[in-house]
DNA sequence: AATGAATGAGCTTTCATTCAT
DNA sequence: CATGAATGAAAGCTCATTCAT
């Protein structure tokens, strides 16, 4: 592992304005499926080559190196899925709902994307030290905080209980789904090639469980 | 000139009658030290050796190669893991009282062991494909299997509610308490150094949370 | 970790059509003369490389392995050899002319590149199976096939006498000037060193006793 | 390769009085069978040791290192071929009987015993330098030598031509001999599995075409 | 921007040899 | 005599990274 080399010079990212040339996108894309494939340490800058239809050396025309490759990738798919968590947080609805939303929201675009699902799933906090720090400060734990935030608002608003805090709810949530996608992915939960209906069918299970557990035990909710 | 070597007649683990060799002990636990640390790919088995403080070419005098141990490293924490699950699974008491005796075990194992839980944790299910097939049959997947048994045992006794499947219920149970761990570990749930009490905090939430997400809505149970 | 990888798309032998590269072949000869002069096993891929003044890994970059690397040696002197063989056997002259020819031949190759020769002579046959099994069907026994031919061509015309099987002809034939070569590259036939002059003497008398041992006790010959 | 190591400081050979130990026995039998299967280099003790059934370091009790269980197992075979040889240089008969009697023989022992041969034949003069030189005096060309003599003295008794030199009619004899070993080695000669009387064919036709390169082109010999 | 040959440090693996028992 | 665990130097192979074109 040789993560620890220089102190990044000259991030190579692009210039805000210039447009992103089409080699750029097909290597992060094939770095994508390759990582998913091999994770992070099967994955060869060859095959990300191949796997683009580039020549070797262009991947560090872009690139300063794999870490920051690898780290681009990541970074790419944490700042969807974070915004869309944060849409959520910030939308309407109820706490319970809106948990609903994230749980739904990662479950559905599992069925369009398992791979990069399976990337952000089953890589993360599985990485170099060096990946995830510094340069990389979107993470697992990022998502973890803005579902603590919805929490604690359920919670002041006595819809959900409050003898738990906020964060502990958090991360047994994501912990949940995490572990079902990881289910759904190597095919515990259900056979493989998830069909949508039978997803579907989990997402509500999982949904009923997880609002059941954090549901202020009021009068009579039903 | 590897071609030509006949494969390997006996398969260098141990007789089962025989005592295991001091050092092979040894390597063992050198090999959890240096893999929890560095994880997977950063594991040498120069590494390895020098923490156990043997000849580098003991290790391989034990084990086939780099895989076989780490394989042996898995095999060994999870036939301990799941034989703690399968005696929870087979005491007595109600079915929450085993899913709160499972969540206890191994928060309880993590204040004592954090290094051998990490392991477990944070590298399961990422390794390569060929680590986890065949060889090592007992992953986090017969541990969720264990754990629906229980489930269902519950559902049909009318303790649980039965409007999950077990498998899902089983899935989410464990994944909320891998995350835990997780954010233990990382430091994210409470400051890093975790004192006990912070952690028995954790647990006592965290059991409160999943049982409540999964107890039949009886009537009126409190 | 290698078990993962995919088996090699592209083989690493050229595209018919590109010129060879230059230090492809520097490699090539390199391994003949580090092969001639350590035998198979001494024959480490550092001196290769040091002798070709590329780098290590460069080695790698045109052969898959040390075994393909030498397979391509063999391959590459064989055709050489085996392509001269047809050639005579091809051309004009009686089968007592065509069998001093190859006689000829080869000993005259051994005075300009005694080296080459060394390697064709003194490993053939005892290399590992693997290596020559398969991917060079151009082995020794092409070489006595091809003479075969010769010889019951000069049976069919009455030159060879025909109570001895072609094969065996051949393989006699082969095995002395294997011998007498390795005699000489030995030093036992001659002081090392060989001049020119003491080849050539060795060259008429091998073939005048193997002309000798097959030509067709005819009526009064001389 | 390790050879070139200590001069040979106790030549561990036994003293001449105490009968030869089962087990070194079984050690020089098990070296020449792996020795024959797998070559010199992928001889491995290890296996020898196994394919004796005694322990790993008994080898180098009865043996000071690798280079000299080999050297053994050579010496050992040359010294009975050689002692044949000498009978037969020193018996009865003509230069071509005695010829005949030679090829004769070593295809005889082929018959019944192909894996010693084949070791003597296939590795002969392949082997590192040190264990030809010096300490094993017999080798394939002391066989020449004794074999250049009987033809000398043919020579001067007028039965064999005399524009051939002993030494190179010896080698070039040895030389037909050796192959048609390797051809029916290798199956190349005839369909593998040897049987008898094929080997007996061959043996015929070989002596015939031997001794016709030879024999002295007298006063219509017949 | 694009290419891919070239580099070499670093790691795994092998195996002859030693030695305590 | 006999054992086999222990040693460690040596060599094969990988792959991130560089650079001339």
């Amino acid at each position: 592992v040789t993560s620890s080399r220089s102190p990044r010079a000259t991030p190579r990212r692009l210039p805000p304005d210039a447009p992103e040339p089409e080699k750029r996108r097909a290597i992060l894309h094939a770095a994508v499926r390759v990582f998913a494939e091999k994770g992070y340490h099967g994955c060869r800058i060859a095959d990300v080559a191949r796997g683009a239809g580039v020549a070797y050396g262009l991947v560090y025309h872009y690139f300063q190196n794999k870490d920051e490759l690898l780290e681009s990738v990541f970074a790419e798919q944490w700042t969807i899925l974070l915004a869309a968590l944060k849409a959520i947080q910030e939308g309407p609805g109820s706490a319970g709902e809106k948990i609903a939303g994230v749980l739904g929201f990662v479950l559905d675009v599992f069925k369009t994307a398992p791979t990069a699902v399976r990337v952000l799933i089953l890589e993360v906090a599985r990485t170099p030290r060096v990946l995830r720090s510094g340069s990389t400060p979107e993470t697992f734990f990022s998502a973890i905080g803005i579902l603590a935030e919805v929490v604690k608002a359920g919670q002041q608003a006595g819809e959900l209980r409050d003898d738990i805090e906020p964060v502990v709810a958090a991360t047994g949530i994501l912990g949940a789904l995490e572990m079902t996608v990881t289910g759904l992915v190597v095919g515990l939960v259900r056979p493989v090639g998830p069909s949508e209906d039978q997803i579907d069918l989990v997402k509500g299970q999982l949904v009923t469980m997880v609002l059941a557990g954090l549901r202020a035990p009021g009068p009579r909710a039903g």
